[in-house]
DNA sequence: TCTCAGGGCGCC
DNA sequence: AAAGGGCGCCCTGAGA
């Protein structure tokens, strides 16, 4: 028995609360209290808490020691739902969804904020966007509704409940920020890159690579100007279209090897070096600001601090504090595992029904024991891989496992004809716009003409854009369910580790590190793989398919692997 | 001085 | 060997 509240923060500082029925409906007179905090606090037994906005409310509960243990986000859902009926891009704030409901014009949404390095406050909330209680209270009565119209009811509330608790744990996240050491990642930086010069130029190591890069081509080249690179090969004879690093790397020349070492530091010092290390770590703690459900797959981003790219070097920075470890945990072939779950292909399924390595186990059955080319074909397959070996391979693959395949290439083909995709949860791919909208790409979804013949499937006939929307549905519908099960699986995990000191400190779409005592550990660990069958099971139902993870109890991040 | 697109590369 | 999907971030150069 659940016991739901709604709360809205007030204009004078003060919060309005009132009851929920099982119904969603009030089920009490809307009360007004004076501290937000003192009213989540004082009522222990509610255990979702339905607001507008995650960001909003639970920062400002986390800065005084509240959580709360479940929530529903009004703004989250609202976006989920407009998604699952086809409507992506409309307006997602509480007052355009109020609007759309009683007819008024619809307000269009805040632009997005930019990062902010070290802004420790996550969120600032533009005026304008609270909402009354009552006002607040009807969108989300009418989001019960739009949930019951929806082809898989319970998918969808699991889904728009699995997502609002991730934002849950992104506000967490946020708060508790990722443990480094600044000394080891000075360290670092001195032994990669040599000693910085004065007046911010490249540091030693860079200036040298250069020089030889220079002289390997006889004249001054600038290794980090793509067109300089290009026109020094071509002088040497040597025709590149990029300065790629596969396309570079098994060129004979001897400015290569110089200018594969230079990109490489080059990155490091840029976007990892010393300004960001002034920039996103305080007090032992780099705090990116976690985005849950951030893409149109569900994956989180973040904003700032490119904490999603961390290269694996500078690992060796992120260390726990003395007498904690940190958990380092790694899902085994989450991908072709989830294929396996939302297919239903026998074949796949058995395998993936093992915790032993999937990759070997389908090469073993298609490719000879050749994991390499089993990894590469089930990716292919996942990624929509149009030439090379790969097609090959995925021939075999398809012999194989035919249901696996014909899951994915069905979401190519309603991608390619502009028809909803979505992932096992209901999270819905925007479909291409049509002719006569607004041409312009969203979030990186292709548009454009389809050539006039192009409608049907037909492999090497659709149109470049028709077959780029294809690849993209193909993989979101694993992508996005991928996501859709890690969610349950953060869920699961941030419950297992609520009476312990333990914290989740890091996600990366199929990785996750706990922050917890060193005697804590044994029990994270734990934690972590019942979480992830536990996550599997309430995602995808019935089903045979296992998803283990691969951990490890380290003080430090780049000792995990 | 600003924004924007393209090139490139880090992670999954 | 070939170059598919999702992102963020940094650079440069072009154009306003």
């Amino acid at each position: 028995m659940t016991d739901r509240w709604a709360l809205a923060p007030a204009e004078d500082g003060g919060v309005d609360v009132a009851p929920l029925g099982p119904d969603g409906l009030p089920a009490g007179p809307v009360r007004r209290e004076s501290d937000l905090a003192q009213a989540v606090r004082s009522r222990p037994e509610v255990t979702r808490w339905v607001w507008r906005s995650t960001p909003e409310v639970y920062p400002r509960l986390l800065a005084t020691g509240v959580r709360v243990e479940r929530c529903y986000d009004i703004e989250d859902a609202e976006t989920l739902l407009l998604g699952h009926e086809g409507r992506y891009g409309e307006p997602h704030s509480a007052a355009a969804a109020l609007a759309r409901l009683r007819g008024g014009p619809v307000p269009p949404d805040p632009p997005q904020r930019s990062a902010e390095p070290g802004a420790q406050s996550p969120l600032f909330e533009p005026a304008g966007t609270r909402m009354p209680l009552a006002d607040l209270l009807t969108v989300y009565a009418e989001q019960q509704r739009r949930h019951e119209k929806t082809a898989h009811l319970d998918r969808m509330r699991l889904l728009t409940a699995a997502e609002s608790a991730g934002m849950l744990v992104a506000a967490e996240m946020n708060r508790a920020g990722l443990p480094w050491s600044t000394e080891v990642h000075r360290e670092l930086l001195h032994d990669l890159l040599g000693e910085r010069y004065a007046g911010g130029g490249e540091p030693r190591r860079l200036a040298e690579l250069a020089d030889e890069v220079s002289t390997a081509f006889g004249r001054r080249v600038r290794p980090d100007l793509p067109a300089d690179v290009i026109k020094a090969f071509a002088q040497a004879g040597i025709k590149v279209k990029s300065t790629r690093r596969w396309e570079i790397r098994s060129l004979d020349h001897p400015a290569v090897e110089p200018l594969l070492e230079y990109k490489k530091l080059y990155r490091i010092w840029v976007a990892h070096g010393w300004s960001w290390l002034q920039d996103w770590v305080r007090d032992g703690r780099f705090r990116p600001e976690f985005l849950a459900g951030g893409t149109v797959t569900g994956r989180w981003v973040t904003n700032g601090g490119g904490a999603l790219q961390i290269p694996k070097v500078i690992r060796r920075a992120v260390v726990a504090d003395p007498g904690w470890r940190l958990v380092v945990a790694d899902a085994d072939q989450m991908e072709p595992r989830v294929l396996a779950a939302i297919s239903r292909d026998p074949g796949l399924m058995e395998v993936a029904g093992r915790a032993s390595d999937l990759y070997q186990s389908v090469s073993d059955r298609a490719f000879s024991g050749d994991r390499d080319q089993a990894k590469l074909a089930v990716l292919g397959a996942v990624y929509g891989q149009t030439s090379g070996d790969g097609l090959k391979n995925l021939a075999a693959l398809r012999r194989r496992f035919p249901q696996a395949v014909a899951y994915v290439d069905e979401a190519a083909r309603a991608g390619e004809e502009g028809r909803l995709v979505r992932t096992w949860l209901g999270r819905t791919c925007p479909p291409a716009a049509r002719a006569g909208e607004d041409a312009t790409e969203e979030a990186g979804i292709p548009v454009g003409e389809d050539d006039p013949d192009g409608q049907a499937w037909v492999p090497g006939y659709a149109s470049t854009n028709s077959r780029a929307r294809g690849r993209f549905a193909r993989n979101f519908v694993v992508q996005g369910s991928a996501a859709d099960w890690a969610l349950l699986l953060l869920a699961a995990l941030r419950r297992a580790c609520a009476g312990l000191a333990a914290e989740l400190v890091f996600f990366q779409h199929d990785e996750v590190i706990v922050h917890c005592p060193a005697e804590e550990a044994d029990t994270v660990v734990r934690a972590i793989r019942d979480a992830g069958d536990l996550a599997g099971r309430l995602t995808f139902g019935d089903t045979p398919v296992r998803f283990p993870f691969t951990t490890a109890v380290v003080e430090c991040y780049a000792d995990a692997k």
